[in-house]
DNA sequence: TTATGAATTTAGACATGCCTAAAATAAAGA
DNA sequence: TCTTTATTTTAGGCATGTCTAAATTCATAA
């Protein structure tokens, strides 16, 4: 059963919007995501249904199928594998290769994919720090560490937080500190463990250790 | 203006099917090259002719204009550069190519090819000896010579005849000696010049010092 | 010159993937 | 429970690119 570029999109949008929790993803949510209207989604979602990839009940939204998160997985692989690939050899800055592999990944050609990651040396991460499936779909989850254990100078992204408390998402926000943000330690106050955090290179912020001690990152 | 991958290919055929020759190409003939149907031709050559890309004239076949053929060199431009990508970095074997490099040529990002041509070292022919056309559309011919004057253990490609009279062309016909053969001269005659060939790796064959005058060879 | 046959084009269908507008459904509040 | 509102689906249309079958055009040979 081979799918379009289209399918593989749609599915990759679900398998992303369906990571963490265990609730069916809506139409309204994978339209925002694709950037299209519900009305395709709505076609769509019965097209991947009959394919078995999700699970489909009109109305109540759509989970992914344990096929369909095997088939995800390939697509993300072989995204991350083009980014490191565009990124380690060909030169390209970390934040100009999501377009172009975007395309690349739909390139049909399993041959292609394992000696490129060969070739590649089998990379674990891309250049953003997400980790690449290997070819079963199986993650290395990248070691976690709390901000406040961090360095100065070092680099990473903020991927969860212990304390999830509206009030503390709240603060987050507010000060531009969001799930995905690329940080660097700028500096760190001795006296109480405070830091002075770089996010996505252009804002600087300071935060109490406690603070830090509810963010994870991993490194890069 | 951009191009649809499916109009891409057919401008490809239609560059190809135009080489040489200065005559029109017929919707028969691309529907072949495409393995479409003529119907299906002549749909298409409506679109390309609006993109100004041929000039077409209902029941006289189409010629590509100068502006197609700038766009016909810089697909088959990528899809050259992608075959020494595979073969020189990925291990691919020289037939092995064909399929992947013809997704790849489709990738659009004028920066990829840059990069791609850089990192390959500026290769001005591909693992098959056909030559690349640089970013303008320039093609450096490979330098041809008789076969008879190559050398023991050298390799190369037939690309034409000095004598095409049909009774030479019958004759190669038959030994299997056809434009696009792979030949590697296995041994040459001191006493009368006459060569041992190998061709497409497989079939050896002995042809006089006359005959290999006849015939022309890109080396590689 | 006209008929015949081959090549080509047109007409009408179908699949994919998108859209807008209208209808149907679910969920939440009175 | 009933009604309102937001979400979702369906209906119908459009563009691309394919097909078969029918109509048209060209070119050749009688």
């Amino acid at each position: 059963m081979t799918m379009t570029t289209a399918e593989e999109n749609y599915l990759k949008a679900i398998y992303h919007l369906s990571e963490g929790g265990t609730k069916s993803v809506s139409t309204n949510d994978i339209a925002a995501e694709m950037k299209t209207k519900p009305a395709s989604v709505s076609d769509m979602l019965r097209k991947l249904g009959d394919k078995e990839v999700i699970e489909y009940r009109k109305y109540y939204g759509v989970n992914i199928t344990e096929e369909g998160k095997k088939r995800a997985l390939q697509t993300i692989r072989k995204h991350r594998l083009w980014e490191v690939f565009l990124v380690d050899k060909l030169q390209f800055a970390w934040d100009e290769v999501h377009e172009v592999a975007e395309e690349l990944e739909h390139i049909q050609s399993p041959l292609l994919i394992q000696r490129l990651d060969a070739y590649l040396n089998y990379p674990k991460f891309d250049p953003h720090g997400d980790p690449i499936p290997d070819e079963f779909g199986d993650v290395r989850a990248r070691p976690r560490v709390a901000l406040n254990e961090m360095e100065i100078d070092q680099t990473g992204q903020i991927v969860a937080v212990k304390d999830s408390s509206a009030a503390f998402l709240r603060y987050l926000d507010k000060v531009g500190a969001y799930i995905g943000a690329r940080i660097k330690v700028l500096d760190k106050v001795e006296f109480d463990g405070s830091l002075e955090i770089l996010v996505d290179q252009k804002k600087t912020l300071f935060m109490s250790k406690d603070v830090a001690a509810n963010i994870l990152v991993i490194q890069s």
